[in-house]
DNA sequence: GGTTGACCCTGACGCTACGTCAGGGTTGGA
DNA sequence: TCCAACCCTGACGTAGCGTCAGGGTCAACC
């Protein structure tokens, strides 16, 4: 006869676990000695490594009970489940494996690989990181808030970077941020985004494209303001001409 | 701005979770709104994802935050570690499964193989199963206490089998354990066994090897108590005339 | 025959990572 | 205006044990 702590010992568990078992009436309680020690057979050692080879592989103690004594037909059943459950689990590890190796670069789990791609076409192009971040994290709340939209801003997105004079004016602007508002250069920037706006809007027939891209971030900038509130000025000359003609 | 909820769904997580995280201070708690709403950040996003990808890798979540703050060189030791801790689950994962085909018949799970190889060799010899599970729990209570001993064990039970008269008696004692003691059969059977018993001490040194065999099973048999009571009159009277010579 | 260390007992609280009420207020669309 | 679907705080519940606390027992050694 065994007791518990030889029990425990055979079966690879702790003391207390058998303890737990006799609680939740998975283990019958044994007899006591004279002493009052539990007193264990050797069909208990067979008994507790059936519950712990269940348990091990997942299956809450409460279901474990039945399951032993489950027809032959019903538990063949469930040993099938478990097992693609246990199989669900490993595959579930080998991806929380590859993800964390990601880790570094938060973007990637957050978001689609084509943003990802065109952040990193961005990075590539020389677009400082701070502009990089504030275009993620408006791809994140795009997708938060309606997703449906995402695939047409990639593809606008990434027609921008096509086109070498769009891609020309985006650097421009990202570096514009932090110049003084009175930058003689800011003249020269402002003449050829008017004239990019211009051709932008007849092409497409969407106007304030650009607009769209630089909101965000205009109010912390003196410069961008300064930016903004010239094509706004003459963006209303052109419609106020227009109306007069 | 994102809502808990929206949060929560961008990151694959309950409204809960978040809360939680925030009660234990791994996710800082947003600015809130006019109405006590929490409104989060695009970067909060990526805060989450960051930790639940930790957090589904099996880490604490008491050691992620430390983990996230960490030093790159600190940071790439412990994706090391969390990776082969994953690995090891998976190889777990996959051992636990190969057990839970074993379910069927336990002692597999709880002796070594070699043992299991004799309790099949038993049923092979036709042993009866009643029988073969005194052996098994035997074996298992050797297991718990001495594991020492059982290599010798096995090459003795083996042994026996090997030798055809051996194994006839053993499957003769088997068989007489329903007997009734006056069964006329139990005379020759007697008689084979103490012929066994002569010859085997005289091979092997070791009296006593059947007595072994049997303790356990002869006190719930009147004919296994006949056989014994028998055998041991016979060789109490072969040591007395061996003395008196 | 006393002591020591390794066992055994019961009972109860602690832990992780949330789930799940209860009992409220807010928002947005029909 | 109303309803469903959100949001809030606070608090208790869950699984599967771990870990004291405060005792008694056993086997071996001195």
């Amino acid at each position: 006869m065994l007791t518990i702590g030889q029990l425990a010992a055979t079966a690879g568990v702790t003391v207390r676990t058998v303890r737990h078992y006799h609680h939740v009436s998975l283990l019958p309680e044994p007899e006591r000695d004279a002493s009052g020690y539990r007193r264990y057979s050797a069909q208990a050692a067979v008994d507790l490594i059936r519950i712990r080879t269940l348990a091990d592989a997942g299956v809450p103690l409460a279901r474990i009970d039945a399951l032993l004594h489950a027809q032959p037909t019903e538990f063949a059943a469930a040993i099938t489940d478990i097992d693609a459950e246990l199989q669900r689990k490993i595959d579930q590890l080998t991806e929380h494996r590859r993800r964390i190796t990601e880790l570094e670069s938060g973007e990637r789990l957050v978001l689609p690989p084509e943003v990802v791609a065109i952040l990193d076409r961005m990075r590539g192009l020389g677009v400082s990181e701070r502009r990089v971040r504030l275009e993620r994290d408006s791809w994140i709340l795009m997708q938060a808030l309606d997703p449906r939209v995402m695939p047409q801003r990639v593809r606008d997105k990434n027609a921008g970077f096509d086109d070498p004079e769009t891609t020309r004016l985006y650097l421009a602007c990202d570096q514009a941020v932090d110049w003084d508002p009175h930058d003689p250069r800011l003249d020269r920037l402002i003449d050829d985004l008017d004239a990019w706006e211009i051709e932008h809007e007849r092409d497409s027939g969407r106007p304030g494209y650009l607009k769209l891209v630089v909101s965000r971030i205009s109010e912390a900038s003196p410069a961008w303001q300064r930016i903004v509130d010239a094509l706004a000025h003459r963006a209303l000359q052109r419609r106020t001409a227009g109306h007069g003609n």
